[in-house]
DNA sequence: ATTAATCTTGACCGTTCGGTCAGGTTTATT
DNA sequence: AATAAACCTGACCGAACGGTCAAGATTAAT
């Protein structure tokens, strides 16, 4: 069982490294140094486990990309409308306040046009999103909800959710130089459930 | 009056050159030598104009920041509440449309932290964002809209509509590999002002 | 026409980058 | 105990980076 522990273990340090280091820096900003010292291992071992700086960004974007789908499990469970979005809407809240570099890196990614990501946006978000359309479709049918473009939808709950992790440093400027307390954050979630529910008329 | 027409002539094209190249990829990921390409120019003569990148940059910036609070104008030019709230999501929506661009040179910076601009967001975005409070306060206690926090209004406003600008690429791999054609942007434009606007009463 | 100021530029510099590699050390297998 | 496999790492490399500079070209002022 504990074969390869060594890498197994190794590769966890230099992922979480690089996690911190891309995150804090940007793709381009990171360097093989700063992660290796952010890892405490000398650089050429960072290229025995992982070849290239690419090949270790590819595994980071990854492990992001599963956590992003993952939270879609809460919009699924839920047969009631307004309670799959919710719970939606608060899970993406949620993984913003717990994993914010995650979502750093994500951002960053698409604010340089994905340029690795690009294929599993195409193919996997897209079928994925499509799932999520053709159910906020069928409420709408059904008149659960008024209707609307499901697709401009989830780009506000996106947007909006994604803002408390990316836009971080902006919001703690504007707040007393303090990152948002847990208080604090809960009313925001609780806001920004409310507003866009109240504003797609699911709460009439 | 042309006096130092020559000068004038470079520094507006190295600083179009400039938003180009740090728009595409990022402050780091930017180079000397490709500003100086896009614009045309030997890269000895950038350095005539703007001493250093970081010089470049930040000027970059301050022409950014005087764009962000002039789109609040149409938020101070209206009275009635769903009005001068409807008039700035529709100007931010338009800003993000047309000047994608800078909207994404803003936000790399914010999500590195806002390591330049920090004062600017401390002194001056903070005290644009008192004002606008005050107002919004202003209609809840006299019951034009209803209760909330009008800060995280803001910050959903500001996600919502940078979010077409700084994930242009995503939504484009979401849709047919297509930019959002004229029909689909303002059909997006009048979804997220509804949205928020019914969202937090105001359209009740 | 002459001088002064401004502008232009190829060549160059020190630094740091991602990546390599040979040779040593540790761990697993028999 | 011996062999093989996996792991470790200081020293090094070519390329690309931001920035400099001296010398020439152009423009403005007198």
């Amino acid at each position: 069982m504990r074969k390869n522990q060594i890498r197994i273990n190794n590769e966890r340090r230099i992922l979480a490294a690089a996690v911190k280091i891309f995150a804090g820096y940007g793709y381009q900003g990171a360097t093989m140094r700063k992660i290796a010292e952010e890892a405490g291992l000398p650089k050429a071992n960072l290229h025995y486990y992982f070849q290239t700086k690419e090949q270790l960004y590819r595994q980071v974007l990854d492990g992001i990309f599963k956590d992003w789908l993952a939270a879609a499990n809460t919009f699924d469970e839920c047969e009631e409308p307004m309670e799959a979005l919710r719970g939606y809407i608060e899970t993406k809240m949620d993984l913003s306040r717990k994993r914010p570099l995650e979502s750093r890196i994500w951002a960053e990614e698409i604010l340089r046009g994905a340029p690795l990501i690009q294929d599993q946006l195409e193919q996997t978000l897209a079928a994925w999103l499509d799932t999520r359309v053709k159910r906020i479709t069928d409420w709408i049918n059904t008149g659960t909800i008024q209707p609307m473009n499901p697709r401009i939808l989830m780009y506000m709950i996106w947007a909006v959710t994604q803002h408390f992790a990316d836009f971080e440093s902006q919001i703690r400027a504007l707040n007393q130089q303090q990152n948002l307390s847990d208080e604090q954050f809960a009313e925001a979630k609780k806001q920004v459930v409310q507003t866009i529910l109240k504003g797609i008329g699911a709460l009439d």
